[in-house]
DNA sequence: GTAGTATATATCAATAAGATATATATCTTT
DNA sequence: AAAGATATATATCTTATTGATATATACTAC
C-alpha cells in the first residue's frame, strides 16, 4: 500500500496492460475510463515519477521518427504486487458527486419554475448524447469474436454508465413534469 | 459572476435560506446536500470571509450561553443578485465522478472473477443502506401539508438520489451475474 | 472527575484540477 | 511558401479541494 490517493492505483492500472507514455495515459483515460475517472497532465507526469522512485515502474527513452521522443513506462513486478494489493482491498467509500444542476435546483425558489425547468431540458440533452455514446462502445465491445478475458470488465464498467444515464433520463421526465405543476413564486 | 468555483455559490445558496454560521452551514451541506455537494471547513472558513470582502455577506458576532461565541454570516442584497445570476446561467459541465470500485473492475482481469463479485456485492450492501436513508427523507418531505415552496426543490433533489441509487442496485445485479459467468483466468 | 460529545473556528499538508508554457512535426489553407 | 490549426509529447504553476488536526468552551453521562 502506498497511500490514499488512487491516482497511482490508476496509472499502475493502465501500465497493467502495456507500457506506455505519460502522454499515451492521458488519452488512454480519457477514451475508456473517463465517465468514471479523470486524471489531469499536473497528476500524470509527478505520479509516473514517483513510480519510478517506488520501483513499481522503470522508464525508457524512445525516439521516435516525426514526433517528438517519448519517455515509455514499464511496470514492474513489485508494481503488479501492488496493484493487486490495491485491486484486493475492499472498496473504502462510495463515489462522491459534484454536481451543479442539482446544486441549482436546491435553490431553485430563488428563480422561476420555468428557469428550472431549462436547466434540467440541457442536462437531458447532454444525457442523452451520453447514452448513445455508452451504447455505441457496449456495440463494439459486444462484438467482439475473441472474447478477451478483460472485454467483460470492459463491458461492465460501460454498462454502468448505461444505467447511469437510463435514470437520469427518467428523473429528467419526472421533474420536468414536477415543476411544471409548481406555482410561481418568484421570490 | 465571481470565479470559476461553486464554492461560493453554495454558500451564497445556504445563507438564501437564513443567516448561519460556518458550523451551521457545514452541518446543513452534511444533512441536505451531502448526495450532491460537499464543502469542507477548509472550504467554508476561508471562502465565508472572501464573501464579506465582496459584500456579498455581512458578518455579525453572536454571543450564546453555554456554547462559544458564533459568527452568523447574512446574505446581502448584492449577494442574493449574485446568487441569482448563477442560478440562471446554464450548466457548465456533466458532473465528474471518481468512482472506485469501476477503477478496481476495469482492471479486474489482474484477480480473480470471485474477488471483483465480492466488491460488487459490498457496494451494493452500501447502496441498499443509502437508498433507504433517501427513502425516508422523500416520505417526511411528502408529509409536510404546508407546501413551502422550497419543499419541491428539495424532493427533486433527493429523487433523484433514490434514482440513482436504484439504477446501481440493477446494475449490481446484473454484474453479479455476469461475473459468474465468468471463466477463471487469473493472471 | 473524567471521558465523551457537541459547539465553534481556524489552519496545515497533501492531493487534485485547470490552465498554460515549451517544443517538434504534420497537415491544411491561403 | 507563409500562416494557422492540429497532433504529439513533457513539464510546471496556480488555485481549489480534501482530510486531518489544533484550539477552546461547555454540557452530559458514568
Amino acid at each position: 500500500m502506498i497511500k490514499k490517493s488512487k491516482s497511482l492505483y490508476a496509472l499502475l492500472g493502465i501500465l497493467s496492460l502495456g507500457p506506455h507514455s505519460g502522454y499515451e495515459i492521458k488519452k488512454l483515460i480519457e477514451q475508456s475510463l473517463n465517465h468514471f475517472w479523470q486524471e489531469g497532465y499536473g497528476q500524470i507526469y509527478p505520479n509516473l515519477k514517483r513510480l519510478v522512485e517506488l520501483d513499481l515502474a522503470t522508464v525508457e527513452l524512445k525516439k521516435q521518427d516525426g514526433k517528438p521522443d517519448k519517455k515509455v513506462y514499464t511496470i514492474t513486478n513489485l508494481g503488479r504486487t501492488h496493484l493487486k494489493n490495491w485491486l484486493l482491498t475492499p472498496i473504502q467509500e462510495l463515489p462522491k458527486e459534484k454536481h451543479e444542476i442539482l446544486l441549482k435546483l436546491f435553490f431553485g425558489q430563488n428563480v422561476s419554475a420555468e428557469d428550472n425547468i431549462a436547466h434540467v431540458t440541457l442536462y437531458k440533452q447532454r444525457m442523452e448524447e451520453v447514452l448513445e455514446v455508452y451504447a455505441h462502445i457496449e456495440t463494439t465491445l459486444q462484438n467482439y469474436d475473441d472474447k478477451q478475458p478483460d472485454t467483460v470488465y470492459q463491458l461492465i464498467t460501460v454498462r454502468n454508465g448505461i444505467y447511469h444515464a437510463r435514470a437520469a433520463l427518467a428523473w429528467c421526465d419526472e421533474t420536468i413534469e414536477i415543476l411544471k405543476n409548481t406555482p410561481k413564486n418568484q421570490s
